[in-house]
DNA sequence: GCAAAAGTGTTACGGCTACACCCATGG
DNA sequence: CCATGGGTGTAGCCGTAACACTTTTGC
């Protein structure tokens, strides 16, 4: 057998898009380089892939020790393998996308305050590499699949009421949903469960909390907008 | 800067799963390995990804190499990264499917008929490293994509009738499709143009024939399968 | 003119959209 | 008791699933 590994390889990176979602506003979370190339120039987190890691595994790297964040929704996107996208050389990026609640991890305090930040996906910085294009397709993709599959869940609290989930989804999807047909389509599917808890604390009417419903039935489940 | 290729980086492979129809059946192109690992074990043809390579190019390399296979509809599938997939070493894979129209490639002749054969995907043999896991994928992917979008006419000729595209919807679904219904969504869609021509020499009444309409009209298409 | 398959039309049901109304809470 | 927002119900429309009928061809 040849020696396998004698060849020159390409470079492999895991590049992030994290999705957090806080005050009614869907974000990204960016970096600010301080090294060449695209020094100063904001980037999505991301390393190179070790031998002995699975995607994953620099997935989880990264988001620890970059960001100090722990188990975390991870999904696969899409590999890039443009020749010229790293000046550095060649790098095939893989490209991942990852759900959180920033509540649970504070990134506004600390060492990272200044190259660490989140960003509203409608007033993004220009991004180094070609980050733009990925993390358009990781909106895309959350997108589209939050329209048949109970994602989303993982940006919310693990109670939380009907119209926040409703306004998670509007906010995503930026646009408005029937709030009564929304609440419809999601109790048949029965991806939530009423906790019979409320919310408390509230100016009016305290909404029920409900919870992820985790076996979650292989209804087909359709939302459709106008 | 640092010398940025010296690290020891992964393999890239890309594999292939290259479907076809033909005799109202839908394959999958394998390969019989004559070399070791997995010697004369069935495999996904694919080849390890050059430095000066896109991943279409090495798609494109393969598909004319050891299959004879130009012009081909192409895209991603998904990266596998799973440490022990290949015995040789660390080898990340970068899946692609492939559709075509066996009809423009002669395969069953020449000096390679005895190590590449189309198998009907559902007499598969059992396949070496994890691409049977790649090729479940490939399917599920073929399957989905095809319910939203106008993906299956390059495995027909250029010209074609309803019957037979309704034939091919059913052979990838692997269901029964009312004709009737089919006819009028297809339609509606607007993915395909009668070209007033009718297939000539059936025992029958003469189909119409049809093309694809190649600047795709952004309507929905959704079909529903019960 | 008969069998087989392709083209065309129709009806009736179900699901969704687009609503209105009632209820709970704080001030 | 009033304003605000959350919970519940419903009517009417639209799309489509489930059908029947007509037309064309070969023998």
């Amino acid at each position: 057998m040849k020696p396998f590994h004698s060849y020159q390889n390409p470079s492999l990176a895991i590049d992030l898009v994290v999705f957090g979602y806080q005050q009614r506003t869907l974000s990204v979370l960016l970096l600010n380089r301080n090294e060449m190339p695209f020094k100063d120039t904001w980037t999505l987190p991301g390393a190179f892939l070790q031998m002995d890691e699975r995607f994953k595994d620099t997935c989880s790297r990264v988001l620890k020790t970059k960001l100090g964040m722990d188990n975390v929704y991870l999904e696969q996107l899409y590999s890039f393998d443009e020749p010229e996208r790293d000046p550095r050389g060649r790098v095939i990026a893989i490209a991942h996308y990852a759900l959180i609640n920033p509540k649970n991890f504070a990134i506004t305090a600390g060492s990272m305050a200044n190259d660490v930040q989140w960003f509203d996906i409608h007033q993004m910085p220009e991004l180094g590499f070609d980050h733009q294009e990925i993390f358009t397709q990781a909106l895309q993709r959350l997108r589209s699949k939050i329209l048949y599959f109970p994602v989303g869940f993982e940006l919310l609290d693990d109670l939380f009421t009907m119209p926040e989930l409703h306004e998670l989804y509007e906010c995503i999807l930026d646009t408005t949903i029937d709030r009564r047909n929304f609440r419809r389509k999601i109790l048949d599917a029965q991806y939530i469960i009423n906790t019979g808890k409320k919310r408390e604390g509230l100016q009016n009417r305290h909404p029920d909390l409900y919870k992820f419903n985790k076996k979650l039935p292989k209804n087909a489940f359709q939302l459709n907008i106008n």
